[in-house]
DNA sequence: GATGAATGAGGCTTCATTCAT
DNA sequence: CATGAATGAAGCCTCATTCAT
């Protein structure tokens, strides 16, 4: 995994990966068929232990707020900034080059996140927490300042900084609206 | 850039690039020192003729809603599902490996795109349109939708079609309240 | 050896070495880091056998003009007219631009062969043998007409045949004095 | 000439001729066959204006000896430590690949000047200023100083600096007898 | 005559894959 | 099962040569 995201698809070597591996090249091929369906089974294996994290609801205690905050900040440690973050971006990188990898993805996480967060979502309506009823619609839009922020985090921070639990307080407050008006 | 877009720098074979360009191989090292610069001057070139239409003030005549809305609807029409959302996705995938590309679109592209949105939202709080004042500080959270919308219809538009203007428009009723509450 | 000996370095195919190695052109590569790194490997290697050959002392029985004699008629039937020769034109070629190759030609074979010469002139001296006494300061005096000799074999031969040997004994009539005057 | 002394015929580019040369690469095209011709001609030419000067007879003044010790120090000061001496070393490097270059080198130089040499050194015995009669089937054997003297200059001065002139010296007092014997 | 952009054959090198041990 | 030497297809790049201007 951390060779590939380090390089891509097409430039890692599989020379570097049996290396680091500590096998023989030929040792690969009796474990995997050759090196694309390495590829994507590499990526599987790296995600599924994500997505049981992504799926536990929250603890249903307090405001709905406090849960989706709970859940984009444990987003924003466990990915922004680490090794995660690349795997993101490999998979938007490779994502139409490996359609089997794009579909096991957006089946495994994308929509599963996106469902997860339309029940908060719509629990806080009921609730009265969020006022605007079509955001059910897009949940993207809850999720979209985390996305960014994990790009960013991998692309732009030595040009620039981001403070992303901040940026989330603010992105929380247009939502859920300002938590001290007054 | 096509042949870079549908497969990205490493698999690109610079016989794919010729034959397409209708010229002999050699011709291309008349042109471009390497396959490396070539990207990185391909990209520049492709970048370059959209920075001004992203720096170019709206018309400032109504709110600065509209104002916003319709710079977003120009970058998703001019974006969104065409070509050049691939060269968003291709430098994002590619961007850690050129540096010297990432330095570029942060220069030209994303920091004036962040700073002539700061400018609008300022523009709105002062003239009491938005009334979140944290914003300003994070002008990401304004153009997250947008680039959301752009990487879901290059990666999960055979998934699960996303309709990008309308979540657009319920990302500013976010932003700027519900045009009609009532 | 012999490929880079019959073309020089240059224009010398590593397809052509792979061909006659009886190997695939990829192997080569298991061996070397690449074109030049093996010609020089192959230089020092083809030169290395023939390093013990000139330094092991002559049989120190009779006259030195005879230890003389039995090594340069040992390095004109070795080298002259050999593959040996085209090889002495090879790193007369190639030097400039293999300074490494120069360089260890010089250590291994030059100033070796160069220094044995001069030890055996110093005694020549000292027996009475040789007169001039200067030509312990220049041992490549010693050493030229076997040089010549080599050249010519790989150049003129078929347009001058020369008779090395005959040569020889000329030249070291002149340095011992003629054997037999009378 | 300079571009193919200092990298040989192989490795040099056309390219690199016609800028120095001040033209354009298609206009060598109008003068010369093809690469190979071009070489062999500007051998000839450069080797040419050279042939006059090896051949013209000394002044017939004084001694044999002077007139060769004349001979052999404008050859050193000419051609050793100059790009002639890389000359030489290209004429020996590529000669056996360009047998026409090898052929009128043989013929306009070499025969040439040892035809002049044989001619010294018949003199020489018949006035009794060299006593080896046998000198005159080898005038290799007076030459051969300056030829390891010109190689040397090439490839190793910077290892062990010779001093050619002194060296020539030592040479002459072996042929001729030492100057001061007392 | 002169140019130099264009060509494309050919060279070096890499690396996924195989297979005898 | 594991190895890693060997393979050879394929990619990047160079450069002698051509030819329309």
């Amino acid at each position: 995994m951390d060779e590939f995201i380090a390089r891509g698809f097409a430039a890692t070597r599989l020379d570097d990966i049996a290396r680091r591996a500590g096998v023989a090249k030929g040792t690969i091929y009796l474990h995997f068929k050759d090196k694309e369906s390495m590829f994507e089974e590499l990526i599987r294996t790296a995600i599924v232990p994500f997505v049981s994290r992504l799926t536990t609801p929250p603890a249903p205690g307090g405001s709905v707020r406090d849960m989706v905050e709970a859940l984009a900040k444990m987003f924003l440690q466990e990915v922004a900034g680490t090794r995660r973050a690349d795997l993101v971006r490999l998979i938007i990188a490779e994502g139409p080059r490996f359609p089997a990898i794009a579909d096991f993805y957006y089946r495994e996480v994308v929509s599963r996140g996106l469902a997860a967060m339309r029940a908060l979502i719509q629990l806080a309506i009921t609730r009265g927490e969020i006022r605007e009823p079509n955001l059910v619609a897009y949940p993207q839009l809850m999720i979209a300042p985390m996305m960014v922020a994990v790009l960013w985090k991998s692309l732009f921070e030595r040009h620039a900084p981001l403070d992303a639990e901040a940026m989330l307080q603010t992105h929380l407050d247009l939502i859920f609206g300002a938590r001290r008006p007054q």
